[in-house]
DNA sequence: CAGGTC
DNA sequence: ACTGG
């Protein structure tokens, strides 16, 4: 049976391309909630699905290695006859116009490159915002080499619609699921089966929604469904993508049209697979960030993100950041999640890992990047909470 | 309460 | 409203 390939165990096995880990962190970038189909399935090792393929990525100093895997054949009764007679009907692989390893290599290399879109030099930017901004210099200097993916636009719309009122580990679950039920199965390494994300056909069948909520996905199953079937009906297969050619604000409002896609979602869309870098998503982590870290001014102490707010959050940091101001909300975002937390900390001291119940107890003050000092997580979380309980006892 | 929406 | 870390 196939398995899982590793860079130390048959270099044969792997291509690479120059990329230096100041441009990308394969670590951060594919764990940080922008795509949800990235497993780190050996250490430093990724293996997902991009278009219509699975890989294995892994990375040096300056170069991003890739393997690709053959994708498992359709097994019908025919060709299971002729693959005991060599000479028999060549499989679908073998029919496609013949291409060398070489051209086969530089087009895996070049659809790495669209993917990561490494065309972008994260580094002039993160020098052009940290030069007038502090604390994003102060953020980027540890969180260096997240980038935006430039994903396909109805996995990217469909994952997406999955995030509402959602946590990062129950989405990556949840599009698992939707891809195994739904997707053409790809190939199977070690037990784990690889999995197309779903056409939008296969979305649209009207007996997926009853399908989904079986698999856990509550009330967001109907807007799945829905949102493929107009697709479909009022638009056609290729609307989506088109929606690339189109400004920012014209494809933001096209979205916003299907049922459970509103503001949030249509701009992660816009931002993630449709070529719109100026796209700011706000959702509760980047409404915090502008608080906490901008001391950006809600003074009426607002409980929800109102259209307006909304806005002018975005408008905010595009002001600060410019065209490119969804690259610069990215890098934010991730260095918010909880699950990267433990990476500002390394800085100063290098803490050997031993300790880990003896001294839950002992308070660290920490400090933020600006130096100032702040509560830890639980009394901010606290803190929050009470105010809150104020707000709903009036 | 979670990368919100109807 | 769904649901689980």
């Amino acid at each position: 049976m196939a398995s899982h390939v590793v860079l130390t165990s048959g270099a044969k096995l792997w291509r690479s391309l120059p990329c230096l880990t100041s441009e990308l962190r394969l670590d951060l970038t594919l764990a940080c909630g922008q795509s949800f189909r990235w497993r780190e399935t050996a250490e430093g090792h990724w293996t997902g699905v991009m278009g219509g393929r699975v890989w294995t990525l892994t990375q040096t100093d300056d170069r991003l290695w890739y393997h690709v895997y053959t994708n498992q054949k359709k097994r019908r009764g025919r060709e299971n006859r002729a693959e005991e007679q060599p000479e028999g009907v060549p499989n679908v692989e073998e029919e496609a116009p013949a291409v060398t390893d070489e051209q086969q290599s530089t087009m895996e290399a070049e659809m790495l490159r669209e993917y990561f879109q490494l065309h972008v030099k994260m580094e002039d930017l993160c020098r052009h915002w940290g030069a007038a901004d502090r604390h994003f210099k102060n953020t980027a200097d540890v969180f260096t080499g997240v980038r935006m993916l430039r994903q396909d636009p109805t996995e990217c719309l469909f994952s997406f619609i999955c995030t509402s009122n959602n946590h990062i580990s129950r989405i990556q679950g949840m599009v698992e699921r939707l891809c195994q039920a739904l997707g053409v199965p790809l190939c199977q390494l070690d037990q784990t089966p690889y999995h197309d994300f779903p056409t939008l056909s296969a979305l649209a069948d009207s007996s997926v929604e009853a399908r989904l909520r079986d698999l856990g996905f509550g009330y967001r199953a109907r807007y799945l469904q829905q949102s493929a079937k107009m697709i479909l009906d009022t638009h056609g297969s290729q609307w989506i993508e088109g929606l690339r050619r189109v400004p920012y604000l014209e494809a933001r409002e096209a979205l916003r049209t299907l049922p459970g896609v509103g503001a949030k979602v249509a701009d992660c869309v816009c931002l993630m697979s449709l070529d719109k870098p100026e796209a700011v998503p706000v959702d509760t982590h980047v409404w915090q960030i502008a608080k906490r870290d901008y001391k950006y001014a809600a003074d009426n102490g607002q409980k929800s993100l109102t259209d307006k707010l909304y806005k002018d959050i975005g408008d905010f940091f595009r002001k600060l950041w410019g065209p490119y101001a969804g690259w610069g909300q990215s890098v934010l975002f991730c260095a918010d999640l909880k699950k990267f937390q433990n990476l500002k900390e390394m800085g100063h001291v290098k803490q050997p890992k031993k300790e880990k119940e003896t001294h839950k107890r002992c308070k660290k003050t920490k400090k933020d990047f600006d130096g100032n000092k702040i509560k830890t997580e639980s009394e901010y979380r606290k803190k929050a909470k009470i105010s809150v309980k104020k707000e709903s006892t009036l």
